[in-house]
DNA sequence: TGTACATCAGTGAACGCGCGTTCACTGATGTAC
DNA sequence: TGTACATCAGTGAACGCGCGTTCACTGATGTAC
């Protein structure tokens, strides 16, 4: 056997990432094999040796976006026991940061796709539907109540402002958006308890 | 003067039309000049008459989109005297409807643009924020508080709800976010008064 | 240890298609006389 | 009223560019002997 087939899943890796990243910062549609693949450090024609399509990179690079989210969901809810606050409170803070405003490369999937999802083909709107559901039980998990309509309306609130925040052309704005949205979600968490 | 100026301004309207719901029915980026030009009953050629360009048309198009939503508010508003309900709950409704999440190209422009926005030139964004500032406006009148930011957090409530039911490839989830968020958003209402 | 060879990740040119834009032309409408 | 003409909304072919995909080739790596 020639080459190294490890210096081979390093480069897949590679082009995961820079994907995973490219997606969630300029959408799904924006993402272009060439320019994909030069960020990666290759060119595109090496593409077609690690994936079939360019709707198999997608997949797979969201498929990697999802895990890292999921990752970060546990992450939280460990971190609000050490800074002896609400699991939902960490979460809810993480989510509707200013960090995560300016980040949407390094950020949840949901809120950065969740508008272009709809337009999207089955495949991807059937993993953002199942990490859909994966926040809302991890949300579940982090509050004090566990009415789950509700709990679907904290979600939609967290990814809509995100989403809108990110979307307005007005800094102070955005900023509100988060601020009114937390409030909104902590407020109701309290209330039902 | 040859041809009949109304004639031309028709078709222009028509284009308008056209162009405002496919937008919302499948994003800003998948409008095709000549698709948009077809469905207006004209071939693509005729398209420079009217407009100086795609971004141009885009542009009208959304304007159109906000009128549209921004009577649709005042409707809302009206109604809810009739029904003897307060603003807020004919608003939320409305928004959080069925029907409205079935029917993006009738429906609200933030609701159907929101995440697309972020990648949108700054025109785009420009006009999109200034319809979130006219959404929050509408809906401050429309509840017993007026704290700004609450109403921010309500404003990316509904628009949250309607993305995600509309993305997620599962009736019955899209209907229990829509339903969740209204939960939520009348709570909050309530709660505050 | 050294040399010839096989493997295969990666290269870069080329292809095909879609789409925004341009442009020479058509033909229906209204005006001039 | 009728005829010739000017205007201009609309037509449809063509252009240029970007991008996903293909493919013949390269050259570095590891194996066989």
């Amino acid at each position: 056997m020639g080459y190294s087939q490890a210096q081979k899943a390093e480069s897949k890796q590679r082009v995961l990432e820079t994907a995973s990243r490219q997606i969630r910062e300029n959408g799904i549609e924006a993402l272009g094999v060439a320019e994909c693949m030069r960020s990666a450090g290759l060119t595109h024609g090496a593409f077609y040796g690690h994936f079939s399509s360019r709707d198999a990179l997608i997949l797979e690079a969201l498929e990697h976006a999802v895990v890292q989210g999921e990752k970060r969901m546990v992450a939280l809810a460990a971190d609000a026991k050490k800074r002896e606050i609400t699991p939902l409170q960490s979460i809810a803070e993480s989510f509707l940061s200013d960090r995560h405003l300016k980040n949407p490369g390094n950020g949840c999937a949901l809120c950065a796709l969740a508008g272009e999802a709809r337009h999207a083909n089955l495949e991807v709107r059937e993993l953002l539907t199942r990490y859909v559901h994966q926040l809302a039980s991890h949300i579940a998990q982090a509050r004090s109540s566990d009415h789950e309509e509700l709990t679907l309306g904290i979600v939609a609130t967290i990814v809509g402002a995100v989403t809108l925040a990110r979307a307005v052309d007005d800094d102070k704005l955005a900023k509100s958006i988060l601020a009114g949205s937390l409030a909104l979600v902590m407020a109701q968490d309290s209330v039902v308890q």
